[in-house]
DNA sequence: AAATTTGTGTAGAACGTTCTCCACTATCTA
DNA sequence: TAGATAGTGGAGAACGTTCTACACAAATTT
């Protein structure tokens, strides 16, 4: 307590060994006999030893992955997060989240950050960068990129397939009857290809074709508010869209306020589907069609790529998460 | 790129200086000559150096600090975020957070990792855990605690009045009418003294007896299946309240969830409120009577208090957020 | 019986910083 | 002119690990 720290050297002289013995036991590495563990664990009990990752850092591992949130506010995060600490759990791995922001320039900063930091690997969530700076990051370190289409040999991708999660909610409402079906996406500040909005937009654009549709798109930002404003352009048209896919539920959420305040009942007068099925789109209250994407399962997958490329695998992985269709009562026949 | 990391070594071959030289400059330090400077950071520059973090944390700063998050789905946490890397934006230290959990097992061990990557600082966010093990925490490392009252000397705090916040809805509710006023609280698991649930709960026994009014509690937990359960068990007596205050927005939304399946309407059948503020309690669907405690102005305070501290302030200091009433259509008179 | 293999433990050099001394020069004071 | 004082730069010892090389003993093979 009064002198600092408990090192691996209090640790030998309390056990009557080398650093080096202690090292071995601590990292169950090879040549150990029970003896030597059993007396070395004890003197590890006895003291409280926990090695310093510091130190660790300036040799070997540090056992810290380091998770790049590009949007704290996303409530989509927290199954990711789950899906990856789960996955975790019973590792020695300890997972750190970088709140990147939206802006390239800080969601570099935040990367930067977490390489100084010498973490084991990175996993990034819909990094806003371009292809280069992606592959001269992973060239560095392991790196599993989430919700980034169009895998690099330099790391590994777990995407959700956004084209078929697009195409379900076009079909859902082509079904129901609905001919003017309007999108909004998230206008892209950066040149980075394959960000989720874009595959969605695609897909929506794609799906639209094959029925033999016009599309019809907005481009605002994923925010509630975003949602809201890209609905009131849409719905202030002449010949206004009867049904509203927006690319992300939070943007729903903006838009189910712009038909409120327009006086339209959903989805008596207007379908609103969305994407993510966040938590709160299954209140009675909200009950929002939406794609679900399985976080969980992304974040669980996500993780054990890392751990792969952290451990050796050099061949680089593309793991496809299809989405299913959640219809809720925010949709109707027309 | 080919040959690893560039270290202060190299910068000072390159500029045919020493290495304490370019320490100096990099970390700012006094007696170094305007030449000097100029020489290392075009060095710097030309090299595309970094200082790395984990070499720097053996002797001195890491210039990180760590946000112990308990819950990552708590849709109040992004402000708290927010306000935290917002007020550090322009300094050289990074924010890096931690998925606690829920339980004091996963919280602990998780602020151990955070010690053992040797942060500079910690800001802990509402932690369960005994106060004992708290103040062992902070004697090692600057410390603050967001959530927590009844502050201890050996870290600081800062806590919104949730007495205030909870009187604040009782009031509001009786001026309305209602005297058959319940609360939803959370269950407690550990010992742990005055987190906010218990601050809350108290605060609305104490103003419902200030009114002459009986008190009606059940304690769950905060999530939406929480207050939905906590609901139906309420709505569920011969004599229900005609008012439930949960102790938190999620909560609340899962009240909302109970009564529209029980065919009440809100607020003609029974009045709403929760605590917190969440983004979506504004959604006109949603429009919860809520309590706001300005998350962002928490965290900058909190990332304010935690700098201080770093650099040598010793006494603890308590900073109280007074939290605002946010009337919006979950409530009406009786 | 000698030679080889296997198992176990240790010495000691990294790793990339920071920071305390110390040395040197140039300026100022007596 | 000698002595003191700033101002500036450098040497080199930490910091707490990991890991390669090696030493030694015991077991196994020739």
């Amino acid at each position: 307590m009064t002198s600092g720290r408990v090192t691996i050297a209090d640790v030998a002289r309390r056990a009557g060994v080398s650093t080096a013995a202690v090292s071995k036991v601590v990292r169950g590495a090879y040549g150990v006999s029970a003896e030597m563990q059993a007396k070395v664990s004890q003197a590890i009990d006895e003291l409280g030893y926990r090695p310093h990752a510091a130190a660790r850092a300036m040799r070997g591992r540090t056992y810290t992955l380091g998770v790049m949130l590009s949007d704290t506010r996303n409530p989509f995060f927290p199954d990711i997060i789950e899906g990856v600490t789960g996955h975790l759990r019973d590792t020695e791995y300890q997972v750190l989240l970088g709140p990147g922001g939206i802006e390239p320039k800080t969601q570099a900063r935040m990367t930067d950050a977490m390489i100084d930091r010498s973490m084991d690997g990175l996993i990034l969530i819909s990094p806003v960068t371009t292809d280069a700076e992606l592959a001269a990051i992973a060239a560095g370190t392991p790196v599993v990129v989430i919700g980034r289409h169009g895998g690099a040999p330099a790391y590994d991708s777990v995407v959700d397939d956004d084209v078929m999660g697009a195409r379900l909610v076009v079909d859902h409402l082509v079904g129901l009857g609905h001919t003017r079906i309007a999108h909004i996406t998230h206008l892209e500040r950066a040149r980075a290809q394959g960000l989720p909005h874009t595959v969605r937009a695609e897909g929506y654009r794609q799906a639209m074709r094959a029925h033999g549709l016009a599309d019809d798109m907005v481009a605002t930002s994923f925010t509630e508010e975003g949602g809201y404003e890209g609905a009131r352009e849409l719905l202030a048209r002449e010949n206004r869209p009867t049904a509203i896919f927006a690319g992300a539920d939070i943007a729903a959420l903006g838009v189910l306020r712009a038909a409120d305040e327009a006086g339209l009942s959903v989805p008596e007068d207007l379908s609103v589907a969305g994407y993510d099925n966040i938590g709160i789109a299954s209140l009675k209250r909200i009950s929002l069609t939406s794609v679900d994407q399985d976080g969980q399962v992304i974040g669980a997958t996500a993780a054990r790529l890392l751990v792969e490329r952290i451990e050796g695998r050099t061949r680089s992985v593309t793991s496809s998460v299809s989405p299913t269709l959640i219809v809720r009562g925010s949709t109707g026949p027309l």
